[in-house]
DNA sequence: CCCGTGACCGACT
DNA sequence: CAGTCGGCCACGG
């Protein structure tokens, strides 16, 4: 299956056939992250059952091979920032922005209602 | 099986 | 507010 056909939920699964329980379980959860909110490491390690996992679901996401289907760029740090290198990062907070998340000094404004 | 590597986090200075 | 520190964890070598 090409990435260029994934569009379910369930050809996201079958997409990454290949990659670890753990790793489809972050796609999944971030797949499911609405258009105009965010979520963080934080609360995907929480919904996949992994409460102490933040680090891997960032080591995770930053493999992501199915970029922008899957949107990595929603999932921020617990301060509203966006990790990594400083280019990439730029480029995902610009990715949220256009997608009406509300950010300001560089990070997004955690409030309840824009929060997956 | 041990070890290094991170897009992390909360507590603390 | 910025920087450190210790704890955490899946993955690959």
């Amino acid at each position: 299956m090409r990435k260029a056909d994934v569009k379910t939920e369930k050809d996201v699964i079958e997409y990454l056939k290949d990659w670890s329980v753990f790793e489809r379980a972050v796609y999944v959860a971030t797949f499911r992250i609405p258009n105009g909110k965010v979520s963080t490491y934080s609360r995907i390690a929480e919904k996949i059952a992994r409460p102490k996992a933040q680090r891997a679901v960032a080591n995770a996401l930053h493999n992501n091979p199915l970029y922008p289907i899957v949107p990595c760029h929603r999932v921020v740090k617990s301060d509203g920032g966006f990790g990594g290198e400083e280019k990439a990062a730029a480029g995902r907070r610009r990715h949220v922005e256009r997608e009406g998340v509300p950010t300001r000094h560089g990070r997004v404004i955690l409030r309840d209602d824009i929060l997956y």
